[in-house]
DNA sequence: AATAGATAATTAGCTACCTAATTATAATGG
DNA sequence: CCATTATAATTAGGTAGCTAATTATCTATT
């Protein structure tokens, strides 16, 4: 099935229908409500340990637009997963922090996505993630690189 | 960097991340008002080269839920690259034809992804690209499997 | 023949992403 | 010191995807 179009068509052709049920597989395992777009900021704020950040540094993390982060932290905001302060020393800008609150959604989200993390591990040859995972770091780097 | 979230998330996260960038690079390249998926529906009629086919059928064969092909579908009409017209056989069904503004558009977008396709393929150690394909296609139908 | 159950498509309402344009504040240069 | 430029965040408006619920029609069962 479609041998006959360019091999990079193909290659992100499977990636984004990879993506679309990978997203729409963990999204069914989080709390209602949740997204994988707003657990990422909660567990970044986690693994990093840092005290807080900026919309514009997350943002950035996570190659988003600002109009786009600055809409998912309102959610979180609303359902008081994160704190937005001023920030102290520049008037234009903001402080994001994490809630106890969103410590404790982190954690459950952790434990909702094991299943299937642990499903798709189970399923899959034992080499089969490992091949990909530095592969498609390679392909990401330079798909980064090129936007410039 | 995240060396300690388990190899699925960690995959599933470059994927992600890969996804959004191509998507962005490739709907620049398209005509204006042209999305990744219109033009996917597009390809389909012309690859295929079938006379029509359904809502359902194209939903089914993008992996897509019926609504969001509905609107997708809509939008091509609107623009009059698709023609909706209802099923003589079936009450309920309606039936979906590229037109020859449809072809043309195709035509156009083929030649604006040209660009950025070639772009990847020749900034990309060679054999990256085809090493890559087969293990997605592993993946893709091994999670395609599990959603049942 | 009538009722109940599937199926086709759409509508409503949500999240995630985008660009373009606004508003407010900082920083810099004449 | 003021004007320009840059930066932070948001608002407005658009596309893509989802689920849940509607409407219409077909199919099957009784």
């Amino acid at each position: 099935m479609s041998t006959d179009e360019p091999i990079a068509y193909r290659v992100f052709n499977e990636i984004g229908i990879i993506d679309q049920l990978s997203t729409h597989a963990f999204t069914q395992s989080l709390p209602r409500g949740m997204s994988v777009a707003q657990f990422s900021i909660l567990n970044h704020f986690v693994r990093l340990g840092h005290e807080y950040s900026t919309p514009a540094r997350l943002a950035s993390a996570f190659q988003v637009s600002r109009p786009t982060m600055s809409t998912t932290l309102s959610r979180l905001e609303r359902a008081g997963l994160v704190a937005l302060t001023p920030d102290p020393d520049d008037g234009r800008g903001k402080r994001v922090a994490i809630t106890q609150a969103g410590r404790t959604m982190r954690d459950q989200c952790i434990v909702g996505l094991a299943g299937p993390l642990r499903d798709v591990e189970d399923h899959v040859r034992s080499d089969l993630l490992t091949d990909l995972l530095p592969l498609l770091a390679e392909l990401r780097q330079i798909l980064d690189e090129m936007r410039n």
